[in-house]
DNA sequence: CTGTTAGCGCCTTCAA
DNA sequence: TTGAAGGCGCTAACAG
């Protein structure tokens, strides 16, 4: 009744000792087929329940998977763990969820905290733009995944969506409808490869398109809504202003469309916008935004199974894999 | 450099004992200034990491919080852990996210889970029916700390919003603003307090201005966009329809008002909408949405020192706390 | 001030 | 098939 029944209290009761519980309780083939059912029945009456952290002490194995994102709070996120939760709890994992809320010393904290913990792996998203911090989990030998933001790291595995191409086709798409002086907001550090990766699906999609790169075109941004309005507000004081932008965020989409709106601007006719991750809130708008999709619910149960079958199999796991997927664009009102 | 280096190795190379060295290590006073100076320097040099796991072993205590909740991909939810994580974590805590997926059964696995990886603490938001589950943390002698959701159960804490006067401001807004055929969307398991007492709210306003309760006019789903679609759908199937819709979640709200624009009907000048929790988006549609704000972040404050209070104080130990935060209604423009 | 000893709960050789 | 013993890494008596 009280969680505190230990094998010793079993054995005493039984006559026999700890050895032989532990035995029954793990199924080791060493033990007659009376004993065992005996252990188990006492084991079950008594509410027995195995302490974890002895084994995990025991076996230097914790069974708890450390996962650190900027955010939880978007859908894009909450799907990728909800992948990697599928995935990895049906193989007795527990997960630790962590925030890094896009700040780089917290990121190191949350991953110190995770390695002080012992968890069996760590998968992040990284908001980090140097590899300092991460260094330290593969120092201390565990295994580390990166989804969506990755780091170039030796030996890491990632599961990744092809920025570039998602952002080739988002500005394709622009280019296709007849946009030609396409904006293109970086909405987050240019240091990560996401942003970087998509800025040259951008780049490329104009060169290809013979159409000319224009560095005022391009906005550094955050991503949050009222990042989209500035954005706005610096790209429409240009003396050319642009006809199309192409934002790498979401919400930074949003933002833009509401301050285009607020300046009588129409979208799509006037000015197209495309935005990054295919939010729910993208859809139910009256104004829809197209966008791109990343698949994170396969994110996350690929990133999960690529672990899993490192650690299962000795031979893969100096192997690093390197998962892409490729993004989907989705069309929506916001474009024509 | 390997994470693998123990008090022992220390002692060696010091030509002293482990326990001198945890000594040091924990700022005991009972140790000379200059052997502590010797091993904190050993320590750091040969890279010294305390092992978590062993600590928890032998002080029964692991430092680790569970959190249940339905979803983690709201702002609502998102925001109480944020608030959750910022006491805690300053605690030295760790805190380990689980879903329930509004699933009972899946709630009663992650409180196993939770349980059996020896947590200090729980804090549940519950989707449960039954107070089965929660029992057994009880009965493990761990403490349970309810948010949002919670049962009535003894010797547990809770801090959530008072649902009541939620759902009575907004039907009193609704009222005061000129609409009289009220319907109401419970907008998920009736079972579970916080839409009984909404209800209880929308119900008392009515009574209160003298205005019928009509059975047809009090819909139950489940809190989803679509849902919200086909509640429209009924009520406006009646012989009277409803001039207005106090909808205890956001999304039902969100679908019930496009599901009106869709038929042509005008929001707010023929149908007043209400939402509840004030998400995000609420905000930021073309039409945004009246709701009732919750206060995520101060209720995951509060849920987190409600707890620490009572670790802190022995004597606060059997006090059940049940902190009440009151509601705000946020004006916007779905309703006159 | 420091060393010795024991034990948290479990598993795993090694003997018997 | 079972028991005895040791150890995972740490801390907390108890001695000295």
């Amino acid at each position: 009744m009280n969680g505190k029944v230990t094998i010793y209290d079993i054995a005493k009761k039984l006559n026999i000792t700890a050895a032989t519980v532990s035995r029954a309780l793990n199924g080791n083939q060493n033990i007659s087929e009376k004993t065992r059912k005996m252990v188990l029945e006492a084991a079950h009456e008594m509410n027995y329940k195995q302490n974890k952290l002895a084994l995990a002490l025991k076996s230097g194995r914790s069974n708890y998977i450390g996962v650190i994102v900027p955010r939880i709070n978007t859908n894009f996120f909450g799907s990728v763990i909800r992948g990697l939760e599928e995935e990895l709890n049906a193989k007795g994992f527990n997960i630790i969820i962590t925030q890094s809320h896009n700040d780089e010393a917290m990121e190191a904290k949350n991953i110190e905290t995770l390695i002080d913990s012992h968890v069996d792996a760590i998968f992040i998203s990284s908001s980090s733009k140097s590899s300092k911090a991460l260094q330290k989990v593969l120092d201390a030998k565990i295994p580390l995944i990166f989804f969506d933001r990755r780091k170039i790291m030796d030996n890491v595995s990632s599961v990744t969506i092809d920025d570039f191409t998602g952002g080739y086709m988002a500005t394709k798409h622009l280019i296709d409808t007849g946009c030609r002086k396409i904006a293109h907001i970086v909405s987050g550090p240019i240091e990560l490869e996401i942003f970087r990766e998509r800025h040259r699906g951008y780049q490329q999609a104009l060169e290809d398109h013979h159409i000319e790169y224009r560095k005022e075109y391009v906005l550094k941004t955050n991503s949050s809504i009222e990042e989209g309005k500035r954005a706005v507000d610096i790209l429409f004081n240009l003396p050319e202003k642009p006809d199309a932008i192409f934002s790498a965020s979401d919400f930074v989409a949003l933002g833009a469309i509401q301050e285009l709106q607020a300046r009588n601007i129409k979208v799509p006719e006037e000015v197209s916008v495309i935005g990054f991750a295919n939010e729910p809130f993208t859809d139910f708008l009256e104004l829809s935004i197209t966008t791109v999709d990343q698949f994170p619910l396969e994110m996350g149960r690929t990133a999960a199974r690529v672990y899993l079958n490192q650690e299962t199999n000795p031979e893969n796991k100096n192997i690093q894999k390197k998962v892409v997927l490729e993004p989907k664009l989705i069309l929506r009102k916001s474009t024509r």
